[in-house]
DNA sequence: GGCGTGACTTATAACGTTTTAAATTGAGCC
DNA sequence: GGCTCAATTTAAAACGTTATAAGTCACGCC
C-alpha cells in the first residue's frame, strides 16, 4: 500500500485519486520517512510519493514537458505548491551545468553614491520572474576585475556576467569574447567582434550640457573629464568639443584631474584654476560628487552658483539636487539601464546574436519623482 | 594498462611511480577520454586517473585527511595544482549540504555613500583565505529583508548571514534565532537570547560629539537623530543626553526629521529652524549626507561653519571631509567592522557559543590615510 | 603458520536533479 | 489475435563530491 510499492509495481496507471497523503494522516512509517528526507526540505521524491508518480514524471510535469498529460501536470503543480517545493539549486546545477546565476562585477569607483545600487535595482527587476539569482561580486578579489572574470569563467560560477566602466580594448571583454561567455557591458568597446551592451549617450550629454551653458550666456566652458582610459571619456569629450566648435566658444579641458579623483583634489583644482587668468564660467560635471566638490571650490573663491558661474551636472540620484538644487542637471537613468542589461543578457544566454543586443540611452531632462 | 583497469585490480598498491601521465603523452584513448570529462574541467576523477589512485583517496588527500600517507597526500596536491583542479562547488554543496556561501543583506539606505561598500570590503578580507564566497543580496526581493531572510533559511542559500541596521526586536533576528541559523548583525538588539554582533559605540560617539561642541563654546546643541526604530538610535540619544545633562547646556531633538530623510528635507528643516528663535549653534550629524545637507541649509541662512555654528559629524568615508574639510568628525571604521563580523560569523558557523561573539567598536579620532 | 593490528587504500552508496532509453497501455488496423 | 502507433509513464544512469564501511597488505606475535 505504501507509495513505494505502488511505484514499483508493473502497473503504471495513475493511482486511484487517493491524492494528498499529507503528514497529518496516519500512514506507514516507511512512507513518512521517505517523504521527508534528512533536511526536511521537500524534494521531487516527496512529490512522487505523495502523488504515486515516478520522480521522472514529477520532474517533467514541473518542467512543463510536452509528453506529460494535462491532468498529471496540473496535479503535480498543485501538490508542489501545497508543500512549498522549491528545486534544489545545487542539484540542478550539478546535473545541468547551468548555475541560474547572473553575476555583477562592480569596481570600487562605481559603488560610491549608488551608481551600482541603481544598476542593481534595475537588474533585480529584470530577473524578478526568472529562475536567475543576482549575485554581486565586489571586485575585492585581489588582482581586480580581470581575475574575477577569469575565475567566474573557469569555475562556471555564473551563466552570465554584467560589467561596467568599459575600456576601448577592455581585457575583461576580450577574455569573455574568447571564451564565448555571455555578458552585457555598461559602456561600449572598440572590439570588432560585437557584444551586447547598454550605454548612455555621453556625446549627447556633453553636447547638450555645453549648449545649455552657452544659452545661459557663459563664455568659457570646461569639464571634469572622465578618466581617459574609459571608453565613454572619448564620447563625452567628443560631444563637448562638437558643441564648443559649433558655437566657437572658449574652452579648456583639465589634464590633471578626472572624475575618479578624490573630491578634495577636484576642489583644490577648481580653487587654483579660478585664481588664475581667464577662468571658466561654465562647467560640465559628469558626476554628482565632482559637482559638489566643484561648488565647494567655487564658494571658497567667493563665486556664486548661478551668478558668477553655472554648472550642468550629470545626475544619477537625488543626492545632488537635494543638497544643491541650484545645479542644472541632465539625468542618466541607471535603473532603466540595469533593467535593459538584464533583459539583453537573458536573450544572449538564450543564444541570440550579440550583434543585435544593443541599446543607447538618451539623456533625460526630468528626474522621475523619488 | 589503462588507469581504469589499474584501479579495478585487487592490488591496491600505489602504481610504480609512473606519475604524471599528462595529456601530451601518447596514451590509450580511453584514458584520455576519461581524464578530461564533458566540460573539460578537471575533477577528482582526472586526478585519480593521473595518479592511479581511487577517487576516494584523492578526495581525502586533498582534504588533508589523517589516514592518508604523507607521500600520496603530497603527490595528489602536486598533480591537482598542476592541472589547476578546483572542486565543483555544486557537487560539494549537494553532497554536504553546506553552501560555502556567506550572504550579506543590505537595505537601500545603507548602500548610499559606501556604507555597504566598506562593510563588504572588510568582510571580503575576512573571508579571503577561506572556502567561503561572499554574496551580496540587495533587498530588492519585494517584501523586504524579512522575506529575504526567510528565503535564504528555507532554501539553504547560505551558511551564514550578515545583516545591519537592527531594530530592538528585529523580526529578521527573531527568525534567524528561531531557526538556529548562524548570523552576525551590525547593531545590537534587545532579545534575551544572545546573538553575535558587532556594533559601533554610538553612545560614546554622541557623548564625545556634544562635549566637543561645548568645548568650542557652543550654547545650544541639537542632533539629526537616527530613525527611532533602529536600536542604535537609543544609544546615540542616550549619549547625547548624558553629555547635555552633565554640562547643563540647552538642547533640542527634532521630531520631524531623521537620518533617513532625503537630504532636501533635512536642509529645509535646518533652514526653518534657523529662522526661528533660540536656534542651535552646535550640531551633531551622525551621517555624511546629513552633514552636507545641514551645511547647505546653514549657508542658505548666511551662517558660517566654524563662525556662527559648529558641526561634529560621523565620518565613514572620505567624501565629507574632502568636500568640506572644516567639519569636525568622529570616525566609524566600517571596514574594520566588516572584518570583525566576518571572523565572528566563521566562529559562529564553527559552532561557538553566540554569547561570546561580541564586539563594541570605540569611536576613532583620526581617519586612516586614503 | 595463523592471527591480530595498524596503516593505508578502496568500493559503494548516497545527495537531488535531468536525460536517455525503455516500458506499458489502449486504440486502431489487418 | 497479433501488429504497430501514439500517448504516457517509468527505470536507470549520470553530474562530482563525501561518508561509511569494507578491504588489503606488511609486520610482529604466539
Amino acid at each position: 500500500m505504501s507509495g513505494l510499492f505502488v511505484r514499483c509495481s508493473r502497473n503504471y496507471k495513475p493511482q486511484p485519486k487517493k491524492t494528498a497523503v499529507r503528514r497529518s494522516e496516519k500512514s506507514s512509517e516507511t512512507e513518512v520517512a521517505r517523504t521527508v528526507p534528512r533536511t526536511g526540505k521537500p524534494t521531487l521524491k516527496t512529490i512522487a510519493d505523495l502523488t504515486g508518480l515516478a520522480i521522472t514524471t514529477v520532474s517533467r510535469a514541473l518542467g512543463n514537458a510536452p509528453q506529460i498529460s494535462e491532468a498529471t501536470r496540473k496535479r503535480v503543480h498543485e501538490v508542489a505548491g501545497e508543500i512549498g517545493y522549491l528545486p534544489d539549486r545545487a542539484a540542478q546545477r550539478l546535473k545541468t551545468g547551468r548555475t541560474n546565476v547572473i553575476s555583477v562585477l562592480l569596481d570600487p569607483h562605481e559603488e560610491i553614491l549608488g551608481f551600482g545600487t541603481s544598476l542593481i535595482h534595475g537588474l533585480a527587476r529584470a530577473l524578478q520572474s526568472t529562475p536567475y539569482h543576482l549575485i554581486v561580486t565586489p571586485s575585492f578579489i585581489e588582482g581586480g576585475n580581470v581575475d574575477a572574470v577569469n575565475y567566474i569563467i573557469r569555475n562556471g560560477m555564473a551563466d552570465g556576467l554584467i560589467l561596467s566602466r568599459t575600456e576601448p580594448f577592455d581585457p575583461r571583454v576580450r577574455l569573455l569574447l574568447e571564451n564565448g561567455f555571455p555578458f552585457v557591458t555598461h559602456g561600449r568597446t572598440e572590439f570588432t567582434t560585437p557584444h551586447a551592451y547598454v550605454d548612455f549617450d555621453n556625446f549627447a550629454f556633453a553636447y547638450q550640457a555645453v549648449r545649455r551653458l552657452i544659452a545661459k550666456g557663459r563664455q568659457r566652458v570646461t569639464i571634469i573629464p572622465p578618466p581617459r582610459r574609459l571608453t565613454f571619456s572619448q564620447h563625452m569629450l567628443h560631444g563637448f568639443m562638437t558643441a564648443v566648435r559649433e558655437v566657437g566658444v572658449a574652452y579648456e579641458i583639465p589634464e590633471t584631474v578626472d572624475l575618479d579623483c578624490p573630491a578634495d583634489q577636484i576642489r583644490d583644482h577648481i580653487r587654483r584654476r579660478m585664481a588664475g587668468a581667464g577662468a571658466p564660467d561654465g562647467l560640465v560635471c559628469p558626476g554628482e560628487v565632482s559637482a559638489l566638490a566643484t561648488i565647494t571650490g567655487m564658494s571658497d573663491c567667493d563665486l556664486g552658483l548661478g551668478v558668477e558661474y553655472d554648472i550642468v551636472a550629470k545626475q544619477t540620484s537625488h543626492l545632488l539636487t537635494q543638497i544643491q538644487p541650484k545645479v542644472e542637471t541632465i539625468y542618466e537613468d541607471l535603473t532603466a539601464a540595469g533593467e535593459a542589461m538584464g533583459h539583453l543578457l537573458l536573450r544572449r544566454i538564450a543564444g541570440e546574436d550579440a550583434a543585435e543586443l544593443h541599446m543607447l540611452q538618451a539623456p533625460q531632462l526630468g528626474f522621475p519623482a523619488p
